[in-house]
DNA sequence: AGTGCGATTGACT
DNA sequence: GTCAATCGCACTA
C-alpha cells in the first residue's frame, strides 16, 4: 500500500499498523506507559482478534516483584531479550499471562499485559472464554490471554513482526492515563507502576485502585 | 525427590 | 466481600 493513500476508513481491508522496536522506549516503566492504548493483535485459524491494551504493569531490573530478580531460568529467559518479545507463564496452574520484554538483549524486565478493550473479533473471544458478556472478556491478564488463546507455546516470539500474534500502532494517543501499585504481588508493593486507562471500563483491579 | 508458593480466577456467603 | 482450586517451577537436600 502506497503512502499516497492517506485514508484509511473503517471499512478498508487495511489492518493495524505493525508497531515497530524503534517506537518502543528502552526503559520498562516507559514502555508499561507507551503500551496504553496501543494494539494487540492475534491471528487465528478462526481469524483475527484484536483488543487495545488499556492496562499494563511495568517489572523493572532490580524489582524483587519481577520473575527475571533471581537471574536467567528456563522459565524466564524470554524477559531478557530485546524488548518486544512475549514472555508468557502459567500463574496459578491455570491462568497463562503475557508480558512484552522490555530492555536490551541480556537484561531482565518486563511489562504485564493486564486488560484489554475487545475491538475486532468479538465472537472468536467469547468461544474462546465460554463467555458472552464482553466487558468480562478480556478483563484481567489470565482472561485476556484465554480470549486470544495466548499460551506458553507463544512464549519468545517476537512482538515486532507479523506473525500469530503482535502490537499494532493506533492513533489513540489522548486517554486519561491513572497510576497505581500493582496488583496481587507481595514484594515491592508500594511502587507505583501499574497503569490504566481512566475512563475505560475493562480495566481490572478494585475500583479503588482505578480513580 | 520433596516442598512451598504464587504477576489469578470463579464460585460462593 | 471471602476462599479454595491448581500445577509448573525454583529451591533445598
Amino acid at each position: 500500500m502506497g503512502g499516497a493513500d492517506g485514508l484509511n476508513t473503517a471499512a478498508s481491508m487495511t489492518g493495524p499498523r505493525l508497531l515497530t522496536r524503534a517506537a518502543l522506549p528502552v526503559d520498562t516503566a516507559a514502555l508499561a506507559r507507551c503500551l496504553i492504548g496501543k494494539l494487540l493483535v492475534r491471528a487465528l485459524p478462526e481469524g483475527v482478534a484484536t483488543g487495545r491494551i488499556v492496562e499494563t504493569e511495568a517489572y523493572v531490573v532490580g524489582d524483587a516483584a519481577g520473575h527475571a530478580y533471581r537471574g536467567e531460568t528456563p522459565r524466564n529467559r524470554s524477559l531478557f531479550l530485546e524488548r518486544g518479545h512475549a514472555y508468557v507463564y502459567v500463574a496459578y496452574g491455570r491462568s497463562d499471562m503475557l508480558n512484552v520484554s522490555s530492555e536490551e538483549a541480556g537484561v531482565g524486565a518486563g511489562v504485564l499485559i493486564r486488560a484489554l478493550e475487545p475491538l475486532e473479533g468479538v465472537p472468536l473471544m467469547q468461544s474462546n472464554r465460554g463467555v458472552e458478556r464482553v466487558r468480562e472478556l478480556t478483563r484481567g491478564p489470565g482472561r485476556l490471554c484465554a480470549a486470544l488463546r495466548i499460551d506458553r507455546r507463544l512464549d519468545g516470539i517476537d512482538l515486532c513482526r507479523e506473525g500469530s500474534l503482535w502490537l499494532g500502532d493506533d492513533a489513540h494517543a489522548s486517554d486519561d492515563i491513572g497510576e497505581s501499585v500493582r496488583i496481587g504481588i507481595s514484594k515491592d508493593v508500594d511502587r507505583a507502576l501499574r497503569f490504566y486507562v481512566r475512563s475505560s471500563p475493562f480495566v481490572s483491579g478494585p475500583t479503588s485502585l482505578n480513580r
